[in-house]
DNA sequence: GCCAACGTTGGC
DNA sequence: GCCAACGTTGGC
């Protein structure tokens, strides 16, 4: 089992869209670095929905429903999707500044590497912010 | 709205 | 294959 980090825009996509969507494919990554997380990642894996911009902050967590797929809004057919369903939200969001003021947690990805749509989480940093954001586990 | 960081593109 | 220029993203 693998944890993932999804990043959106609201003003794009936001949790909300996801939630009545239940499942979305995850189009329009045109990144390599975000594309092979995605191959790497297998059904069942989970993932945190983060909302860049507006909220900055960690909202909702989402399952691989789908493995990695070319991404037939992409013409060049060199990237490709997941499809992702909603699980639940997360009762308290963690905001990227609790999470840079969180020593366990300011080596993410997220932190790291700001621009990168969708990234890796390590199973403590996963644990952690269930913890922060009150999910049960 | 500004600016820094970083990925991608294109010329050589 | 390298490197500079450019565009885009995202935090503040």
């Amino acid at each position: 089992m693998k944890y993932w980090l999804f990043k959106s825009e609201p003003d794009a996509w936001s949790w909300d869209q996801q939630v009545a969507q239940k499942i979305e494919p995850w189009t329009g990554v045109r990144n390599y670095a975000a594309a092979l997380n995605m191959k790497n990642m297998k059904k069942g894996d989970l993932g945190f929905f983060y909302h860049s911009n507006i909220g900055k902050e960690i909202v909702g967590i989402v399952e691989v429903v789908k493995e990695y797929a070319p991404d037939p809004t992409d013409e060049t057919g060199k990237f490709g999707m997941v499809e992702i369903k909603a699980v639940k939200a997360v009762p308290k969001p963690v905001t990227l500044a609790e999470i840079k003021a969180t020593t366990a947690l300011a080596d993410m990805a997220l932190v790291r590497q700001s621009r990168l749509s969708v990234g890796p989480v390590r199973p403590a940093e996963w644990a952690l912010i269930c913890k922060m954001g009150g999910v049960k586990a």
